[in-house]
DNA sequence: CCTCTAATTATTGTATGCAATATCTGGATG
DNA sequence: CATCCAGATATTGCATACAATAATTAGAGG
């Protein structure tokens, strides 16, 4: 993987607060008060500094000069901005796919398929959303393109953090056999087929969201209070 | 612009160790070391290692832990990742452009053009290479999508680093009326002509650049020393 | 009881200092 | 002459300390 030998402290930071992310731990709008991090770690407010800039550059995190860091808490243009982004991106990686009709590139897809239903089966939650997450990012990785599978899975945690903030259902979207559809029109190398349905998939999961964050300003939500005027 | 009311002092530094890069004061392989990077800039070294950081992660930098960062030097395949990810964006782009058919987009695209035109004729050739780059940026500007625009930004400086770093000349690619080209294409809807040609574009841009490469390993360069066996 | 202001407290921004690691130098040995 | 090793030097990694800014609270005035 991309894993380092030596594990650097402010990586270790950068790391933990990633996850706390991911995992719902950690939701948008939480101040990231420098202190309590660092007594967390175990280390110096210098390296969670650094771990909160690189954070912030991941989009992540947001910090207002001398008001400190806090979980992004994205607008609504930010998540269409950035769906359109992954429409863009998305369409351009089956596209490839379809042309080069790799047979061991849609195996593979097809092993995830099943981990992705066993999962189901076995009524397993926490595992069936991250692996219905995986597999967008399985999808960028078989192009060999680590340029692009960085970027993209900055792009896909960003859009994680929204969906599991704002909404625990929201993958509700990736439902159906979509996935595997998708798998099928690789295969027949069935280009438009494959783009269209990227698109639908992709608009599905943003509606969610963005219905989410509708319900948010005007109704009821947990995180209501984060809110900003 | 992105431009923040409060310059804090890392981010300064962040900004001129960018420009001295993109601006080729700083070369590839050039060693980035803390101390004197804090002396030039008279701050201390825990801004310059925050600023470092973050240059590491826009891929400009490459650090080892315990040895320090230098300026990235890119490998032939880091090459060819960038620029099939530009390829895939660019061609996201065009085609989103093609469809909307948006007449001040196009307008303002050649305007640019006309900038272009002057510095070529006034022989201004640090102001073309800038202009050359920003009609790209241009490009997805025009699509009014944040996100990719950010992200496509530190991907074009990184284009441009291995560029400016190999050869002063790789600019010769983005030549003749490519740009002016594919204006009237995306005036005109045509998608496929706009693809092709971008496709062309980018791929006589990696050319060069890989060509230079090349000559780098084999040949003489005034780089060759920085080479790593 | 509310509001505005000033002092206090807490938090962020930056610099300095110390320990750990790497790099360099000089000399002894084959 | 080249190579290897040890001491010295320089550089990085991290934590602490201090200065600057924001948040909070207490009190006076309306």
């Amino acid at each position: 993987m991309t894993e380092k030998k030596l594990e650097t402290t402010v990586d270790r930071v950068y790391q933990g607060v990633y996850e706390a992310i991911s995992k719902r731990s950690l939701r948008p709008g939480m101040k990231l008060g420098e202190a309590s991090l660092a007594e967390l770690f175990n280390v110096s407010r210098t390296s969670v500094r650094a771990a909160l800039k690189q954070l912030e550059a991941d989009g992540l995190v947001t910090t207002e000069p001398n008001k400190g860091a806090s979980v992004s808490l994205p607008s609504d243009e930010e998540i269409r901005s950035l769906f359109e982004t992954r429409r863009l991106i998305e369409i351009g990686i089956v596209t490839e796919l379809c042309r080069r009709r790799d047979t061991s590139v849609t195996q593979d897809l097809r092993d995830h398929l099943l981990l992705e239903d066993e999962a189901h089966r076995s009524g397993d939650h926490e595992r069936l959303i991250h692996l219905l997450g995986e597999f967008h990012i399985k999808l960028a990785q078989s192009l060999n393109n680590p340029v692009l599978l960085d970027w993209f899975r900055k792009l896909i945690s960003r859009a994680s953090l929204y969906a599991a903030a704002l909404d625990d259902d929201s993958h509700e979207a990736c439902r159906d056999d979509e996935h595997l559809r998708l798998i099928e029109y690789i295969e027949a190398g069935n280009q438009s087929a494959a783009i269209e349905l990227t698109c639908m998939h992709l608009n599905g999961i943003e509606k969610a969201i963005l219905d989410v964050a509708a319900t948010l300003k005007t109704g009821y939500h947990p995180l209501k209070h984060l809110i900003e005027v």
